[in-house]
DNA sequence: CACTTGACCTGTCCGC
DNA sequence: TGCGGACAGGTCAAGT
């Protein structure tokens, strides 16, 4: 689900709804959706407030004056939504204040939560919380932060600020992307040891570059006029250079429009993203190819559905 | 070690 | 309408 794009977007949401507030309770609807120990959430969690919210490739990260972090992934169909108190009627469903439990049910039965058009564009979410609801947390001016997700890929850890960086994933994760002294040169160079694997697995490979993930892949790759099973050391030096470009290009592209929404992506506020009326090829399949207008065909490479322009990406070429 | 495949889940869509 | 299978934006563990 979401790639860089999309987290960065909820990153940005969040930092404007959600800096400052105390957290007031949390729940879940079962102890896998948020299993830290009681403990932590007591003293750590409850009475704390936000003083930051971070982004490290696919993972969020809400820091806590108490020291401890808030880590989150979405993965496929995650969604982090705010929502005001306004717009919540808390007696649709029972918050205990004083003693976190991470075993309750969310009622079945919500308030109405609509937001209207504008830009990003309308939202996916009807009411909350909903059937996706994963975890709430309640903060102490009785607004809201819903962690939802369908398929329950996604995670939520509270664990110490300074033990983030010593999780696996953030040991393994590549640099990110975007940050500025980031070069091509750097960007061949990690991708050297992947010689034998297609460029697209190794796009997708998170220990090499941080946050791609299969929309940004494929438009990166069109960009680039380079076919996604190329293995990596057929490409030459040149191509790595404009495979660095045209992905640093369409990573900025879709942040200014707010991420892609497919089907489940909302930003912090509930509200779909609109990169997927600038995409080229990503799920364009039988559309034209805007460069040269040769049908757009899906394919499957690295495991993963994979969009291109047969004429504009060859293999060997 | 490098690399690929299946598993984790729920929902939707497509063909029969 | 119903049912089976494939597939969906990610990442691991286990396989070759």
């Amino acid at each position: 689900m979401p790639e860089l794009p999309e987290v960065e977007t909820v990153k940005r949401g969040l930092n404007k709804l959600i800096i400052g507030k105390v957290i007031a309770s949390v729940r879940a609807d079962n102890p896998k959706s948020f299993p830290n120990a009681e403990h932590d959430v007591r003293n750590f969690l409850i009475g704390s407030h936000v003083t930051e919210v971070r982004r490290r490739a696919k993972v969020l990260l809400i820091d806590l004056s108490t020291n401890y972090t808030l880590v989150i992934h979405l993965k496929m169909t995650g969604q982090l939504v705010f929502v005001n108190k306004n717009l919540v009627d808390s007696k649709s469903y029972m918050v205990d204040g004083e003693r976190p439990t991470t075993n309750y049910q969310i009622p079945p039965t919500a308030n109405e939560v609509r937001y209207g058009g504008g830009h990003p564009t309308d939202s996916l979410i009807g009411s909350l919380p909903d059937k996706s609801t994963r975890v709430i947390f309640q903060f102490s001016d009785d607004s809201h932060l819903f962690f939802n997700d369908q398929r329950k890929f996604g995670w939520v850890r509270l664990m110490p600020t300074a033990e983030v960086p010593n999780i696996d994933f953030m040991k393994r994760v590549g640099p990110e992307p975007l940050e500025a002294d980031f070069t091509a040169t750097e960007f061949a160079t990690r991708f050297k040891r992947r010689a034998k694997t297609s460029i697209k697995a190794a796009l997708l490979d998170q220990s090499v570059v941080a946050g791609v993930g299969n929309i940004y892949a494929d438009e990166a790759l069109w960009g680039a006029k380079i076919h996604p099973a190329t293995k990596v050391g057929d490409l030459p030096n040149s191509k790595f250079h404009l495979l660095y470009s045209e992905l640093r290009s369409v990573l900025n592209l879709s942040i200014e429009k707010g991420g892609s929404t497919n089907r489940n992506y909302v930003n912090a506020e509930g509200k779909k993203g609109s990169y997927m009326e600038f995409a080229r090829v990503f799920r364009r399949e039988g559309l034209d190819c805007p460069r040269c207008g040769t049908e757009i065909i899906k394919i499957r490479v690295a495991g993963r559905g994979t969009h291109i322009c047969p004429a504009c990406q060859q293999l060997g070429k």
